[in-house]
DNA sequence: AATCTTCTACTAAAGTTTTCGTTAATTAAA
DNA sequence: TTTAATTAACGAAAACTTTAGTAGAAGATT
């Protein structure tokens, strides 16, 4: 059996280009990824090294398309939603002792959300429960 | 005006450590910590280089006490919460951009909190919203 | 007091992440 | 079609993180 070490976590620096691909709609160039850095800007090599990076770890695709000659288009494979699940199982182990109502009370309480925001947060997830039971 | 980068952040193996000293009461030796590791624990000497580094940049003080001849007692000088507040800020704005209402609900439907629970929340959050009200 | 153990401080190597210069190829411009 | 601009690929330096060996001081044991 394989030990499965599937774990492949983004850095910081990895993540940042990632939420940058979530945000445009399809994803996009090494140009338009680093027109999305606040000053100052990386050297455009390397943003292009992280984009490769992630290729080969998986999280984007690389594709060539007519239209645009020799330019690569990257393009998410994993959904922002996706991996939050995992990133946030090792935020809610790590900072939480691994229980969701702690995390979630930290921030209820830290944010202050309002009453209002609750019932709605309230509604939403009745709905989900709805559709879930067993 | 000072650029005043105060961000420090811990890496994961100091966050280990952290971790072991806010589970003890007190805080403790690097042999306390060592001792929380589970196997294959690593080399006295690495625990202390990270006691070392945690107390240079102030998460720690190292004091020397009586009974203990030369051995370092570490103490951690910010609490859990305390850097939960300052973790979490970045957990929230990178993976939720910047919107509790979004990372609550992501948890609370991610992790099926049942009607019960979040009344139990909600009457956590009355009480601490009514103490605040300005 | 001589020896053994335990501890901190120092140092450095190994591992990982971040950064970007250089090169060669492709496309655009003159 | 020669020249200039843009790009992907490569390689490696720089910065940061993790790991631990060694030395020498301090304390405990015989």
């Amino acid at each position: 059996m394989k030990k499965s070490k599937e774990n492949k976590t983004l850095t910081k620096a990895e993540m940042e280009i990632m939420n940058y691909l979530w945000e445009m709609e399809e994803g996009g160039t090494v140009r338009d990824v680093l027109s999305c850095y606040s000053e100052p800007q990386p050297a455009y090599t390397t943003t292009a090294t992280f984009l490769k990076i992630l290729t080969q770890k998986g999280f984007v695709s690389a594709e060539k398309r007519e239209k645009e000659g020799k330019t690569l288009f990257f393009r998410p494979l994993i959904s922002r939603d996706e991996y939050r699940r995992q990133a946030m199982e090792e935020v809610k182990s790590s900072f939480f002792g691994g229980s969701v109502k702690s995390l979630v009370s930290f921030f209820v309480k830290e944010e202050h959300l309002s009453e209002d925001e609750l019932k709605e947060l309230l509604a939403m997830v009745s709905h989900s429960n709805e559709r879930e039971e067993p």
